[in-house]
DNA sequence: CATGAATGAGCCTTCATTCAT
DNA sequence: GATGAATGAAGGCTCATTCAT
């Protein structure tokens, strides 16, 4: 078949570009969590099959690679506050919730740093950290308003609680003390409590 | 009893070593605290004013230096549990005991590391390991005799979320929302809840 | 087949590498010869006018880098061997490869670590002590064939016997000492003897 | 209980210090012979159940050390040369010891620097040097006198030789390639030769 | 004399970062 | 844009040596 019209520029670049990217993201996610956030970075390059210089164009400080992990993963986490708030009663809707939270947290074994920013005024993680506050923060209202959960809530007390349990999630028997712990929060944030 | 014979000469070099080892479980606190538990050890000698060797001496590993500077350090709170337990009635033992392991942890910045393993089954730290879970332990079951507390709580539940407040005791208003959440938590564990 | 098209610019980065490679080689034997195998990789690199993680790139370890150093001396040696071979009688041959291995290896001062694994199944130096092996194995079968050297003699002895001079160079008169010493091993090597 | 008497000095450190010699002497050939001529000293004196400072002041160098240590060990090579002169022909006498020196240092697995100094002019390890100089010079003195040897034969020649040997006593036959070795050496040594 | 704590130079190795190609 | 060689600061750790007791 010939082509009478002239080749377009060869966009191909752009498309490695994107897919290093990838499976840039991919390698460091796998990397720090078996091995920690202070994991070699040339390890990291070496698996993803580039040189450290790509790496560093794509994310120029190790704080943008974690950001860029672990942005992507929380976005389910927030997919998931609004199929809960639309399916269920404001309270169960938070508890499924936090349930959901320490069930991927724990499963993911998102790192420390990531963890602990989400609660902290940090620039980094800006992304993770806000999806992760203003689900927690909608679940509750929504809950107050409701009357099921004591008006003088602050949000940020469960999600300090619930990254409790993830920093330690490593532990023998931690998810079924996470789920108990989620229980006994709701119960210690009722009304009459 | 009156001593006559003369005090026996100092001996020195002893009493070189024990300065030594305190000059550094002081320093290593404080750099702990600044710079997190990978700092340098060498960083740690040198503003102890001795040479890597000595220091490599008293702590042959990094992990044998954060249990030296943390297991001094949760004493406090060991003995705080015995006045509790003597004074106050069981739950609010517990909860100002758990107040002020808030306020003792935050205030002493007690690093991740250390603090985790006080869940875990870790036999570095053991000795502040064994103190934190004892005192725990032994409130809660003193607040369970009482009928004060839920029979099937697991004391652990409770550390678990205390180290995530602590995990995160940088943030802005971390105290308050941990005294927040320590009355949350025992709320949360009554019979009724 | 004429090339039409004009060559390819030469590629400076992989000049660079080559040439830091080859001063890395040349200063190594140097600083072995000099202070032993034991030398300071640093010290090495340093003269080289590198820094240490260019040299930890071209040779990861220490055995790695004596392997660089000495396979290519030896090369030398193999060739001759060839030559001998072609030009003097099966006996002279190999009397003449001996005295050149006398002279060579005293005068580049290989170091022992590298002569004593010509002998050994080591991993380690397997180029050069495939070579010497090759040379002296091929040296003796070719003067056992023509009659002159007692058919079981295996060459190994004698590679052993001269590292043994080889390992004593440095003393005053180890020269004239070897060369005799070749002399007694052949002699010692003949049919009737 | 009064003292009436003055308590005679103690000669106690006397012993101790004899004692500690001794004990030093056979850790070190211990740990020399497993770990090499580099092994830490420290560990030495640690094996020793002694101080560094006591090892320091027992041999003031590592190479006081290995001195003090090999010496004592080629004594028995010096006895054995008065024991074949007297009952054994010159040559065999000859060939009897060569035989002992590669047993014996291989079995021994004397480090290299004590051997290469045998054949050196080096001050360390004199006492060494001298003992198997001087046995194998009058071994080999003895033989050209009754004519089984040629005249200008140089005994170090064969020395060198055999330290050869006993410098890659690691390999896996080398006790046979030695005993051939020393066959080989003796008929090339021989005057028709 | 013996002790062993202290010293500190120096070793090997790692790694984030730069930059020539 | 991608590459990967080069860099060099820094880390942990060892160890011969000194010296106060």
């Amino acid at each position: 078949m010939p082509k009478s019209s002239p080749p377009p520029p060869p966009r191909k670049p752009r498309a490695d570009a994107r897919r290093n990217r990838e499976r840039i993201l991919e390698v460091a996610k796998e990397v720090f969590t078996r091995s920690g956030a202070d994991s070699s970075l040339d390890e990291i390059a070496k698996l993803a099959g580039i040189g450290p210089g790509t790496l560093y164009r794509h994310f120029p400080s190790r704080e943008s690679l974690l950001e860029g992990v672990y942005c992507g993963e929380v976005e389910k986490l927030a997919a998931a506050e609004r199929r809960f708030s639309d399916t269920l009663t404001p309270v169960e809707a938070l508890r499924a919730w936090m349930l959901l939270f320490v069930d991927y947290i724990g499963a993911k074994q998102i790192i420390a740093p990531a963890l602990n920013t989400m609660v902290g005024g940090s620039k980094v993680f800006e992304c993770a950290r806000d999806q992760v506050q203003g689900a927690i923060h909608r679940l509750v209202a929504r809950a107050i308003e409701s009357g099921d959960i004591r008006a003088d809530l602050d949000p940020f007390d469960l999600l300090r609680a619930l990254i409790g349990v993830a920093n330690v999630a490593s532990a023998p028997n931690w998810r079924d003390s996470a789920r108990r712990l989620v229980h006994i929060l709701i119960a210690g944030s009722r009304p009459g409590a």
